[in-house]
DNA sequence: TCTATTGTTACTTTAGGGGTAACAAATGTA
DNA sequence: TACATTTGTTACCCCTAAAGTAACAATAGA
């Protein structure tokens, strides 16, 4: 068994750029001044075949010094003189990096973190996912009765678990599902209604913000469904709006069992 | 054949920790702004299989930020940010490093680079190595002709390929040796053949200094003879010690052909 | 439903570092 | 001078990490 030199200080030197028994072998000598090879051995459990190349290399890093005779003596090099030296070179590398990457003309990019999803499959297993992650609060508005319907079991399990809020363009459309809908004020529900960006009609069959963090906006653009993954921040500054326009719009309150 | 990326700035950021295919990546999404794995791959060759985990690894790093959706798309973090995160636990491991060296209790050892040597074989060895390394001057002190004789021929080469000055106690001594020989006075002459230290009788069979840079003393201690190898810093000044000795005893000049 | 793309897994190869055994050279002793 | 011991070196083996490839599973789009 070995006296252990400080695994601890082995593990950092590595760090530092020292392999394995580089650190043992600098540290080690760091710990008796001035030792030949085999005293290296003895207290670091360097292998006594491997000890004097590994010297040798460190001799050539400049960590260590040698005296030629025989037996060869070596003697480390001052720590604060070795650490600075590696904190150099390793600066020097740190600072060309970045200059190298400063090069490559890197500029944050400004795109909201928004995600289209154009496939029906695909927009109804996210909506799913979404309504799977809720934990607290699940806000929902759509004009599509249709497309709400197929969620249907997801929102009565989540009136259960969560603070629940449907709002939707026209209560007599939802009638037929077993939920309790909050109805938008007629203005706001001819607005909806009439959505054209580009000559395109856009319908909005679902809106939905999860938790205030994360929502997904499902559309028909003309006769294409689109859906919209949007990421904070801007998800809390729409959940605010909504907020308001129920409170201030005022509109009719309704509902169905 | 890829559009490589810089392959000093790959190695850069290998020496500042990171592997091969984590450089090409981070500095393919630096380049590149946002990006799909595909796109990664695509502009720095790290293949495809692999792209994956390197950048999920980069971004449990926190290197990269990650855009959930298919594709997912990544985002380099800010290199001035990562660089400082990478110097800064460079840092930290340095400076405790340093600490754990120093409770080692290093001291810089104020042993001079002496070596002994005790076996007789050992001495002529190493006599016979300096003697052939010379280039320039060779100061030879000597009270034993015996032994001094034994470096005759090596001598008499040495007399044509560089300075050569022998000094001796007694030049009748020396006077079967055909070199040429300075005296030394008297006094240092009955100072050197009076020697004892620790009640132990030292004769100087031979002191050569080679070059300023190397000297090695031969002696009897007692009845065992020993060599004790010196090098700078004090060599040089032993050396004008001793032509001052020269110059300022004064001694008689003889010469022996 | 089929095709293309994305994302993942399994396997292979290479290089570097660590460990051991044995050998050559040097030193010390009788 | 010969022998024993110590010093210094070389050859070989093993393991791990990283890199590369082929194939498969999952997802998205038509």
């Amino acid at each position: 068994m070995y006296p252990a030199i400080n695994p601890e200080l082995v593990s950092n030197l590595e760090k530092l750029g020292l392999t394995e028994n580089e650190g043992k072998a600098y540290a080690g000598l760091v710990s008796l001044k001035e030792a030949t090879a085999r005293e290296v051995h003895e207290l670091t459990g360097v292998p006594r075949a491997k000890v004097y190349d590994i010297l040798k290399t460190l001799s050539m890093k400049g960590f260590v010094e040698v005296r030629q005779g025989s037996p060869v003596y070596f003697r480390a090099v001052d720590p604060k003189h070795v650490i600075g030296r590696i904190k150099d070179e390793f600066f020097t590398c740190a600072i060309e990096a970045l200059d190298q990457l400063n090069e490559l003309s890197y500029e944050i990019p400004r795109s909201s973190p928004v995600w289209c999803i154009q496939s029906e499959w695909g927009i109804r297993k996210r909506v799913r996912e979404i309504l799977d992650n809720v934990r607290d609060e699940l806000i929902v508005f759509s004009t599509n009765p249709e497309f709400l319907g197929e969620f249907e079991s997801d929102l009565k399990k989540l009136e259960k678990n969560c603070r629940l809020i449907i709002i939707v363009d026209d209560l007599k459309k939802f009638k037929g599902i077993p939920l309790d809908f909050k109805e938008v004020g007629k203005e706001f529900g001819d607005f909806v209604r009439n959505l054209f960006i580009d000559g395109v009609q856009y319908t909005e069959d679902c809106f939905i913000i999860a938790d205030g963090k994360e929502s997904i906006a499902v559309h028909m653009a003309g006769d294409k469904r689109e859906a919209v993954v949007i990421r904070l921040p801007m998800v809390c500054h729409l959940q605010k709006l909504i907020y308001n326009w129920l409170v201030e719009g005022g509109f009719t309150i309704g509902t169905h069992q």
